[in-house]
DNA sequence: CGAAAATATGAGTAATCCTCATATTTGCAA
DNA sequence: TTGCAAATATGAGGATTACTCATATTTTCG
């Protein structure tokens, strides 16, 4: 589990730089062809170094598509994490939580390429468990939160709420970006109503 | 748009029995090994046919599982247009709702290979808008009947809220069958509440 | 400098979808 | 029944693509 989507750790600046160019690169292709784009004799012409290399640094095409969600992955916890640190009432978590869904979906509309990579996750058997553990991550964010808000309710409820509402954040986000944006944004207001009611009655 | 899911229409009883053979066949090999285990090959195999014939009944791999989910759409959309007809008041459609929720449950519990037809069906390109044109088609059979029993809300909400709760409702789903049984049973509820409530509000 | 370790290379292998030239079966008119 | 045309069946092989590995090159360092 240590270092999952890296053959050998990006120890040198010149490793990590090609790293950080064959994700840029593998970026590119999903943005401009669609998630099932990746090939990854293509991605080592673009990046410049022969496919053997490219095998290099990444194990196979799963590890590729893995550390693009990662990336993903690591900026919105962080995000989640943000918005949701300073939160002392069920009031301010609704509106952080709002907050966080509003500048959620800025970002899906501006990068499109998100959507793709997540379909590009979802097509691979190997990686397919990885947005169930990325909504269980941020959903023990918001958890923890809710405990600390909510201390006699039951945990278990207001874990299966967090994550729950935070998977299904997720698949409303995906949907909203594949309609016009006049649906999109009714459908994230929906979102929005449905979860923070769900939160604040819990 | 006829066809799309045979090369040519299964008008004799031969053809019709070969038909569910292969998809009879093809929802074995998924349930056994999961959704990326169906080789067209070893289909025509189990099925007893030459290759070549299985792409006389299929135009391609998709074709197959198109036609796999779309059984399950089938079922599913006749549940809920059945389960939606009768109901004359907000009450009876948030109580009929609710048992919706809880049959399709029972049927995804019942039977997980609906859930790995549809890892199949997001791992295919050309099949991944299916999903949304279900929720849409089943979205607008309760929208049809929120417009009836709220004929001065906004249509456009309305219509929005009926494909977001139908769209997570799959996704509800797939995730509460992916944990253990209770915890499943707890994102359900919390899916059920947060729907009605939605629904109710409106 | 020179050897050993690390890294790069790309032709080749394996797996798999799908095609198509050929063979077989079926339906039907004479 | 027979013979012919249309429908159907066959499976070797083409095409694509992920991935390997023997070899070549570069880097590191005593």
């Amino acid at each position: 589990m240590a270092e999952p989507q890296t053959r050998r750790a990006p120890t040198q600046k010149r490793s990590r730089e090609r790293v950080d160019a064959i994700l840029a690169n593998a970026t590119d292709m999903i943005a401009q062809a669609g998630s099932d784009a990746l090939r990854m004799s293509e991605l080592a012409q673009r990046t410049g170094i022969s496919i053997g290399s490219l095998y290099q640094y990444f194990p196979d095409k799963s590890a590729v598509v893995h550390a693009l969600a990662e990336r993903c992955n690591a900026e919105s916890r962080a995000c989640i994490a943000e918005g949701l640190a300073a939160v002392g009432s069920m009031e301010a978590l609704a509106d952080a939580f709002g907050s966080l869904i509003d500048t959620y979906y800025a970002i899906f509309l501006a990068e499109p390429v998100i959507r793709d990579i997540w379909s590009a996750v979802q097509a691979d058997g190997a990686l397919r468990a990885m947005e169930v553990e990325e909504s269980r991550r941020n959903g023990a964010l918001l958890a923890a939160r809710l405990r600390m808000l909510r201390p006699t309710a039951d945990a278990a409820r207001i874990e299966a709420a967090a994550l729950l509402v935070m998977h299904l954040g997720e698949a409303t986000m995906r949907l909203a970006v594949s309609v016009d944006r006049a649906e999109g944004d009714r459908l994230v207001a929906a979102y929005k109503r449905m979860a923070i009611r769900e939160l604040t009655a819990l």
